[in-house]
DNA sequence: TTAGACTACTGAAACGATTTAGTAAATCGG
DNA sequence: CCGATTTACTAAATCGTTTCAGTAGTCTAA
C-alpha cells in the first residue's frame, strides 16, 4: 500500500474534494460575499476535514503582504529581551503593532551575513539604533519596503524617530558642574572611532558625548572619557574602577546608560566610596530600575515607550499609505534622585 | 514623461539587462558553481545597479522555507519584553535560533482572530505556555510544521519541554510547613476554572497548585487560594491585601510567581508587616530581581534559560530532520533566602 | 576518432495561492 | 415577455522565484 509521501493539502485538493473550482475555495476564505452561504459552509467543512490551511507564503506572494513587520537592531537576537531600554522600546512598538494585528519579526544585526535582512518575510522595517554608516542600512533600503528609522538620521523620504540625546546629556553634565564638580569621568558606550568601522556603536552615543562636552567650555573642569565594549553593568563596573584609579580621582561619573551606571554603583560600593558623598553618579535612559537602586539613580529620562509607539505609528501609516508627520525630536529631561550631590573637596 | 508606476525590480529584469536567462541570475545567487565566475560577477553587478533584491516570499514559496521560527504565547505581544520569566526563556531560545541564522517571529495569542497563526511566515513553531485546551493549538498543528511545546503536554509526535512545577511547588509548601506555619495563603495565577474556558491560564499554574496542595495532607494546616487576573506585581499586592485581612490571618503566602511575590512584599510593607518575622513569603521562578529584593526572596528556581535553549534545540532538530531526544522534565529547586522564617505564634 | 564526461547555460514547469475577466443562469422592472 | 442587471461560479493569468531536464560545446581517455 504505497502511501503518498506527506504533501501539503493544497487549495486544489480541497476544490476537488468539494467538487468546485479553486477560485471558489479561495473565495470561501477571502470573499464570503462571492458565493452562497450554503456552498461556503460546505467548502469550509471539507477544508477542515482535510486539515487544509492556506500556504502563507503563496498567499503573501500573491497579495503582496505577509502581516508582519521586522525590527532590525544592532545587537544579538536576545538583546531586546535582556536590555531594559530596548525592552521598553519594544513594548511601545508592540502595542501599536499588535493593535494592527501584525506579527513582529526580530532581525538581529549580528548574524553571519546579511541574508536575514534580504530574506525576512515582512511588510516593513523598523531600524532601531543602528550605526549611521552600517552597510545593513543599504540592504534594508534595497528591499524597497516602508521603513522607519529610530535613533538614526535615516534617509530622505523615510520618517525617523529622534530623541534629544544631546540636550539630555548636556543637562546631566551641567547638573554636575553646577554642583561644583570639576573632575568628571565619562563611562561611554561604544563610539565607533574615527574610522566609523565599528558597527556596535550607535549614533545616540555620539550625541550624548557631544552633549557632555558641550557643557564644559568656560567651566574650567576637565573630563576623562572611557569607552566600554558592551552595554552591561559589568562593563560599567570595570570602567568605573579604571576611572576612579586616576589621580586626581574624578568626583563624578557620567554614564551613557543606566545599565552602565548600575555597574558603576556596584563598583563604588566595592571600593568603599559613598554615593553621593564621595562620588556622584548620573545615568542615562531612566530605566525602571533606576528608581530602585540604593541610592536611587539621578539620570536623564528619555520617553522609551513613546519612542516605540511613534515608530509603530509611522510604520503603519506608511503601510496604509496614510500621511503622518513624523514627530519632532522627543524631549529628554534630567531626573534628580539621590546619586548626585554637591562636590566636597 | 510617463514614469512607470513603481514596481519591484524582478529577477527577470536583471536577466534581461544582463542578457542572460532568469535561471542564470538565480544561479548567480544560489549556486555559484553553476556558472563561470566572470559571468557571475557581471550578473551580480547588474543586479546591484538595478537595486534588485530577491523577493523573500517567492523564494520561500519555491524553496519551502523562510528562515524564521514563530513563537506563540498566551499573552499580549509585548509580554516577553515585559515579563522577566518570559524574557529569560526568550533569551535562551534566541541564543539557539540565532546560532542557526534564523529570525524570530512573535505571534501573540491575544490577537483579534487566529489569522496570525494561520498566516505567519515561519518554518516552525514554539508554543510557549499556552493553555492545554486552547483552540489555537489546533490551528498551529494544522500548519503541519515542526513544533515544540513548552509548559504544555503537547501532542504525540511533537517534543515538549517540561519543568517540574509540581515538585518545586510541593517543596515550597513543605518548606513553610516545616517552619511551623499552619495557615497558608496562595496567590495563584489564573487557573482556568473547571470549564477550562479561560485561556489566559496556563498548565504550569495548575501543576503548581497541585504541588502546594500535595504538601498539605497530614499536617493539619489549611490553605486559602486566591486567584489573580494577571501576572503583575500590582495584582499580587491586591491579592495579598485580601488574604491578609482574613481572620485568622495566614502566616505565610505562597506566590505562584516572583512577579506576584514582589507585589506581596510591597503590600506587606505597606500594611506594616515585617517579612519574615510577621509573614513569610515564597515566590516561584527565581527571576534575577528575586535576589535583590529586601528581604531577598525565598523562591523556587526553574531553569529558564535552559528551557529556552532546549526548545530551540528541539525545534532545530526537527527542521533539520535530525533525531533528538526531548529532555527529561527539567528540575526545579527551592532557593532559601530571607523572606521565609519560622512561625512565631 | 569517438564515446563518455564535464562545463556553462537555458526553457519551462513547478511552488500555492489570489484575482480579473467572463459565462451561464436567475432575477428584475416595465 | 424582453432586455438589463444581479447572482453564483469558473478559467486562466499572475505573483517572483527555484530547479529539473536538456542542449550545445569542450575536454578527456583509449
Amino acid at each position: 500500500m504505497p502511501v503518498n509521501p506527506k504533501r501539503r493539502t493544497t487549495l486544489r485538493d480541497v476544490a476537488e474534494a468539494a467538487g468546485v473550482s479553486p477560485s471558489t475555495v479561495s473565495n470561501a476564505y477571502n470573499r464570503p460575499d462571492q458565493l452562497s452561504p450554503g456552498l461556503r459552509e460546505r467548502v469550509l467543512e471539507v477544508a477542515r476535514q482535510l486539515g487544509y490551511s492556506p500556504h502563507p507564503l503563496a498567499r503573501g506572494l500573491r497579495r503582496g503582504q505577509v502581516g508582519a513587520v521586522g525590527v532590525l537592531y544592532g545587537d544579538s537576537l536576545s538583546y531586546p529581551f535582556a536590555d531594559p531600554v530596548a525592552a521598553l522600546f519594544m513594548q511601545g512598538l508592540s502595542s501599536v503593532i499588535e493593535a494592527a494585528s501584525l506579527g513582529l519579526l526580530l532581525v538581529p544585526r549580528r548574524t553571519v551575513d546579511d541574508a536575514l535582512v534580504r530574506t525576512a518575510a515582512v511588510d516593513g522595517f523598523v531600524v532601531y539604533s543602528l550605526f549611521e554608516h552600517d552597510a545593513l542600512v543599504e540592504r534594508v533600503l534595497e528591499r524597497g519596503l516602508p521603513t522607519v528609522f529610530v535613533d538614526h538620521p535615516g534617509r530622505a523620504g523615510f520618517p525617523a524617530v529622534r530623541v534629544d540625546d544631546l540636550g539630555g546629556a548636556q543637562a546631566a553634565a551641567a547638573h554636575l558642574l553646577g554642583l561644583g564638580h570639576t573632575r568628571l569621568g565619562v563611562v561611554a558606550l561604544p563610539l565607533g572611532g574615527a574610522d566609523a568601522a565599528n558597527l556596535s556603536c550607535c549614533n545616540a552615543s555620539r550625541a550624548r558625548l557631544q552633549g557632555y562636552e558641550g557643557a564644559l567650555p568656560g567651566t574650567g573642569a576637565w573630563m576623562q572619557v572611557l569607552e566600554v565594549a558592551e552595554n552591561l553593568p559589568s562593563e560599567g563596573a570595570r570602567a568605573a574602577r579604571d576611572l576612579l584609579s586616576l589621580k586626581p580621582r574624578p568626583s563624578a561619573l557620567l554614564c551613557m546608560s543606566d545599565q552602565l551606571a548600575l555597574g558603576v554603583l556596584d563598583a563604588a560600593r566595592q571600593m568603599g566610596l559613598r554615593v553621593p558623598e564621595d562620588l556622584s553618579v548620573v545615568g542615562f535612559d531612566d530605566i525602571p530600575e533606576a528608581r530602585r537602586t540604593i541610592p536611587a539613580l539621578t539620570t536623564v529620562h528619555q520617553p522609551l515607550l513613546e519612542k516605540g509607539v511613534w515608530a509603530g505609528r509611522l510604520l503603519l501609516a506608511q503601510l496604509r499609505q496614510e500621511p503622518l508627520e513624523p514627530p519632532p525630536t522627543l524631549p529628554t529631561h534630567l531626573v534628580l534622585r539621590e546619586s548626585s550631590g554637591s562636590f566636597r573637596g
